[in-house]
DNA sequence: AGCACGCCGACT
DNA sequence: GTCGGCGTGCTC
C-alpha cells in the first residue's frame, strides 16, 4: 500500500506544432479525472496552447518534462472511433495530428495564450539604464506609463515602427516591464438567460388571488407579473423568460426581484439552445415506398442491426427516392435506440432537404452548416455529444460529428467534389473519412449518388463496396427528354439572342404560357469573366493572381474570384488607350439581362453566391419559387442539386461545354454529373421533363451519354480511360504544392523535392515540376509536383508519408528558405 | 507555427 | 548605439 504511485505521462497533440505528440507530466490532481480525447493547456515555450490528450502511460521519457497546465473538458471531446478517424488521417493525409483533431471540432473552442505588458515599478536610475538612448524604449516606457496593460500588437499600433520585439526583450531582461502569458478564453460557449418561475407553495388559484389583493394598492406592476405567470402556469409553462415576462407585464426587473426577495418567485439561469430553424416550409408529401426502395432497405437494414462495418453504394437516378431510403434507414436506427449520421454537399444542404429530415424526426435532428453561426455550430456540436441530438444533417465537417452510438452512416451525392477540403490541413475527403469511420465504428455506410465518382464505381465492381441499384423513378414519372441544341447552327441561322437560342426562349415562353417553370443553368456568376480592349486586345487581369478579372454590373466593379480584389473597370485601355473595351463571356447577372430583354413578362429568380450571401436567402429565394412567384429560376450549381419541384418542366442548360475541357482528367466526368443532375430536376411530377443543352459542339462524344441517359456506359468508358492514362481509381495521386512571394525560391524549392523524390524506391511516378495552372495566387507562385502512387506497393500511404517526411528533413537540412510553403494534397479533387 | 537569438548592414 | 531584416534552431 505504501508503495508511491507511479508518475503518469501524458502524451499530448497540439495543433500545429510539426509533432505528432509531446510527453507532458499528469499533475496528482488529474490522474484519476484526465482521459484520452479530453483537451488540455500545455505550456510550450513560452506560449500556452490548447492540445489533445492522445495517451496516458507512465514510461518516462529521455528529457525533462513540463506538467499539463489546465483541463479544459470535464469528459471526452474525441470519442474512440473519432481519434482513430484522426490518426488514420495524420497518416494517410500526411498532416499534423493536431490538425485532425481540431477539425473534429467546432470553430472557437480553441484557447491560446495572448502576452500581457505592463510596466513594473522600477527606480528611475533602472530605467534610465535600460532606456538608454534608445527612442523606441523611451516611448514604449511612455505608453505603458498609463498603467494599461497591452499586447505586443496594441504598443505596435500606437509606434510609428515596424517592431519592438528586441526592445521589449531587453526592457525585460532589465526587470522594467512585465510580459505575461494570459490564456484567452474559447470564443464559443453556452448562451444563457434568465428565467422566472413561480415557487410551488404559490402554485394555486386561491394562493394568487390573495397575494394579488394584499398587493394590489401599493404593487399594481407586481400583480401584473404574478397574472401573467399564473396564466402562462396554467398553460404549462412553468418558466418563462425574464425578458419576454417584463414585456408583457410591462415591468422592470426590480418588481420581479421584489416578488424573489417575498419568496414568492425564483429566477434562475438556464442556457438557451441556438437551433438552425430552416424558413423553408412545404407540404409533406404523402407517398408508399417503391419495390426498389424496399428492396434497397431489406440489404440495408440488417446491416444496421448487424453492426458490422460495410460500404455500400447506392446508385439511384434522379427522383428514384433516394431520400426516403436514408430516412428510413436511419428510423430503423433509432428504433435499435442509435442514431444516424447524414452528410450532404454543401451546395445541396437546401432547406427543403433539412425540411424532410425535420419533419420525419422532430427535434431529435441537428444541422452542420457553415452558414450557422458560431454559436449554434457549437450548441449542435455539443448536444449532440451529451446525445440529445439523434440525427445530424451536415456537410463535409459533420463526418466528425460526435454522434453517440451511431448505427448508420449516410453520404449523399457522394461524387460532390465539396467532400474535400482542399484550402487548409487535414486536406481530407470526408466521402472516404466517412469510409473510415464506418469502420472504426463497425456500422454501414451508405453512399448514394444518381451519378457515381468513378472511383466510388470501382469500388462497388472489385467489390470493396456493395452495389445497391435504384433504376425507375417514383411516382412512374419518366425520365426527362434530353435535347441538343446546336450553338454553332443556330448562330449561322440567326437563331440566337446573345447566349441564348431562340428555340429556348420559344420553349421557356410556352411553359410560361402554360403555368410551368423553368430552370436556366449557367456555372458562371457576374455579368462577363474577362475585360478585352477591342484594339489591342488587353485583357484585365488581377494584380495577385494570374486570373482575370469578372466584371459585375451591380456597382460596375472588376472582382478577382479568388482573392477578392475588386477595382473601377477601366475607361481606356491602359495598355493602347482605345476606348472599345468588349465584355467578353456570359455570367449570371447577364443572362438575367438577355433573359428579360427576350421576355419581358418573365419572372426571373437570380440565384447565385452574390444573391444569397445574406443568412437565410436562400431559404426565402427557394419558398417563393415553390409559391409560384417566378417562372424562371436562373442560377449557378446551385440550382443544379437536391432542387425538387414540381412546378418545373424544363431545364436550359446555356453553355455545357464550361467545364469539359477544363485541363483535369476528370472533366468529363465533371460534365457528364452535372448535365445529368441538373436534367434531373426536370419534370419530377406527372408531367413529362424536357432538358435543352446548348452546346457549340453538340456531337462531343460525351454529350452522347448525357442525351441517352446512359451513366453506365460513360462509367465503363471513363474507367477504361483512366486505366491506360494510370489515373484514379487505378493510382493515387498525391499533389505537392509550393508557393511564395519569390518564383524562383518557389523554382528551386520544387525543383530539390523532385530531385530528392526521385532518388527514392520507385513506388510511384511523376513528371518534372511545373507552375501550376493557377500560377498565381494572393501575391504567391505557385509550382507543383503530381505523384502517381502505385497503390499495390503502397497500399496504406505509409510509405509516402515516411518518404515525403525524410524529403522534408533533407529539405530542412540543406539550407533552404522557409519563405516557401509546401502543401501535401493526397487524393486532390482539383489539379490546379 | 511561433518565438527567441544571433548576425550584419544601414543609419545617425 | 540603435534599428530592422534575415537565417536558424527549438519547443515536451
Amino acid at each position: 500500500m505504501s508503495e508511491r504511485k507511479k508518475q503518469l505521462y501524458a502524451d499530448i497533440a497540439v495543433p500545429t506544432v510539426p509533432k505528432d505528440t509531446l510527453t507532458y507530466g499528469v499533475p496528482g490532481e488529474m490522474r484519476e479525472v484526465l482521459t484520452a480525447g479530453m483537451r488540455v493547456v500545455v505550456p510550450l515555450g513560452r506560449r500556452q496552447l490548447m492540445g489533445f490528450t492522445v495517451n496516458i502511460h507512465d514510461q518516462p521519457p529521455d528529457f525533462a518534462v513540463k506538467s499539463i497546465q489546465q483541463l479544459l473538458d470535464n469528459e471526452a471531446v474525441i470519442t474512440d472511433p473519432l481519434m482513430r478517424l484522426c490518426q488514420w488521417m495524420h497518416q494517410y493525409y500526411c498532416c499534423h495530428l493536431g490538425d485532425a483533431l481540431k477539425a473534429a471540432l467546432p470553430q472557437g473552442m480553441d484557447v491560446d495564450s495572448a502576452r500581457h505588458i505592463s510596466l513594473r515599478n522600477a527606480d528611475d536610475l533602472a530605467i534610465l539604464r535600460a532606456v538608454g538612448k534608445s527612442k523606441i524604449k523611451r516611448d514604449i516606457l511612455r505608453i505603458l506609463g498609463t498603467g494599461e496593460v497591452l499586447s505586443e500588437q496594441d504598443l505596435l499600433d500606437r509606434m510609428a515602427v515596424k517592431s519592438i520585439g528586441s526592445q521589449l526583450r531587453e526592457l525585460q531582461f532589465h526587470g522594467i516591464i512585465t510580459i505575461e502569458s494570459v490564456l484567452e478564453l474559447p470564443s464559443a460557449k453556452p448562451r444563457t438567460a434568465l428565467f422566472v418561475r413561480l415557487l410551488p407553495e404559490w402554485r394555486g388559484q386561491e394562493k394568487i388571488v390573495e397575494l394579488c389583493s394584499i398587493l394590489e394598492r401599493r404593487a399594481p406592476k407586481q400583480v401584473n407579473l404574478l397574472t401573467m405567470l399564473w396564466q402562462k402556469h396554467e398553460r404549462g409553462e412553468a418558466e418563462i423568460l425574464m425578458a419576454e415576462l417584463l414585456r408583457l407585464a410591462k415591468a422592470s426587473s426590480t418588481q420581479v426581484r421584489a416578488l424573489e426577495e417575498k419568496g414568492i418567485v425564483e429566477i434562475v439561469e438556464n442556457e438557451l439552445i441556438r437551433a438552425y430553424l430552416p424558413l423553408f416550409e412545404e407540404r409533406p408529401k404523402e407517398f408508399a415506398l417503391t419495390g426498389e426502395q424496399q428492396s434497397v432497405l431489406a440489404t440495408v437494414l440488417p446491416a444496421i442491426d448487424a453492426g458490422t462495418s460495410s460500404p455500400m453504394l447506392l446508385y439511384g437516378v434522379t427522383a428514384s427516392g433516394k431520400t426516403q431510403v436514408y430516412i428510413e434507414a436511419i428510423r430503423h436506427a433509432l428504433s435499435l435506440g442509435k442514431s444516424g449520421l447524414v452528410l450532404v454537399p454543401e451546395i445541396s444542404l437546401t432547406p427543403q432537404l433539412v425540411a424532410r429530415f425535420k419533419q420525419a424526426f422532430g427535434s431529435l435532428v441537428a444541422v452542420m452548416h457553415s452558414r450557422m453561426s458560431l454559436g449554434e455550430r457549437y450548441d449542435a456540436w455539443r448536444l449532440t455529444l451529451k446525445g440529445e441530438y439523434r440525427v445530424v444533417v451536415g456537410v463535409r465537417s459533420a463526418v466528425f460529428a460526435p454522434v453517440m452510438d451511431p448505427g448508420i452512416i449516410v453520404v449523399d451525392e457522394e461524387q460532390d467534389s465539396s467532400y474535400k477540403q482542399s484550402d487548409a490541413d487535414p486536406r481530407y475527403n470526408a466521402r472516404d473519412a466517412a469510409v473510415m469511420r464506418g469502420f472504426f465504428e463497425n456500422i454501414p455506410v451508405l453512399l448514394g449518388s444518381a451519378t457515381p465518382s468513378v472511383e466510388s464505381w470501382h469500388n462497388a465492381d472489385i467489390g470493396k463496396y456493395r452495389l445497391l441499384r435504384m433504376t425507375q423513378r417514383i411516382d412512374q414519372a419518366r425520365m426527362p427528354d434530353i435535347v441538343p441544341v446546336d450553338m454553332t447552327e443556330a448562330r449561322r441561322m440567326r437563331r440566337v439572342r446573345g447566349s441564348l437560342s431562340m428555340q429556348l426562349l420559344d420553349e421557356i415562353r410556352q411553359r410560361m404560357q402554360q403555368g410551368e417553370a423553368s430552370i436556366v443553368f449557367q456555372n458562371r456568376r457576374g455579368f462577363a469573366p474577362h475585360l478585352e480592349c477591342n484594339d489591342c486586345g488587353h485583357v484585365e487581369n488581377c494584380d495577385n493572381c494570374s486570373i482575370s478579372l469578372t466584371f459585375h454590373k451591380d456597382g460596375d466593379m472588376l472582382r478577382c474570384h479568388y482573392c477578392g480584389l475588386t477595382r473601377k473597370p477601366p475607361v481606356v485601355c491602359p495598355r493602347c488607350g482605345a476606348t472599345e473595351i468588349d465584355r467578353i463571356g456570359s455570367g449570371t447577372q447577364r443572362i438575367e439581362e438577355e433573359l428579360q430583354a427576350a421576355l419581358p413578362e418573365a419572372r426571373i429568380l437570380r440565384m447565385d453566391a452574390d444573391t444569397t450571401k445574406r443568412k437565410g436567402a436562400h431559404d426565402l429565394m427557394l419558398t417563393a419559387f415553390s409559391d409560384g412567384e417566378y417562372d424562371i429560376l436562373l442560377g449557378t450549381q446551385m440550382v443544379a442539386k437536391g432542387l425538387d419541384f414540381d412546378r418545373v418542366t424544363l431545364v436550359g442548360i446555356v453553355s455545357a461545354e464550361q467545364s469539359l475541357f477544363f485541363p483535369d482528367f476528370r472533366a468529363s466526368e465533371r460534365t457528364v454529373q452535372l448535365l445529368m443532375q441538373v436534367s434531373g430536376r426536370s419534370g419530377r411530377g406527372s408531367a413529362a421533363g424536357r432538358v435543352l443543352i446548348q452546346a457549340s459542339v453538340p456531337t462531343h462524344p460525351v454529350f452522347t451519354f448525357v442525351y441517352n441517359n446512359d451513366y453506365d456506359a460513360f462509367l465503363a468508358q471513363e474507367t477504361e480511360s483512366r486505366r491506360n492514362l494510370s489515373y484514379p481509381p487505378f493510382t493515387r495521386l498525391v499533389a505537392l504544392l509550393f508557393s511564395g512571394e519569390n518564383e524562383e525560391q518557389v523554382a528551386r524549392a520544387a525543383r530539390k523535392y523532385y530531385d530528392e523524390l526521385r532518388a527514392a524506391p520507385g513506388f510511384f511516378t511523376m513528371h518534372p515540376p511545373q507552375p501550376a495552372l493557377l500560377s498565381r495566387l494572393n501575391k504567391r507562385y505557385r509550382y507543383h509536383l503530381l505523384m502517381r502512387v502505385n497503390k499495390r506497393r503502397d497500399s496504406d500511404g505509409n510509405a509516402l508519408r515516411t518518404l515525403l517526411q525524410k524529403v522534408a528533413e533533407e529539405y530542412l537540412r540543406s539550407g533552404h528558405s522557409r519563405s516557401v510553403t509546401i502543401t501535401i494534397d493526397v487524393d486532390p479533387q482539383n489539379l490546379m
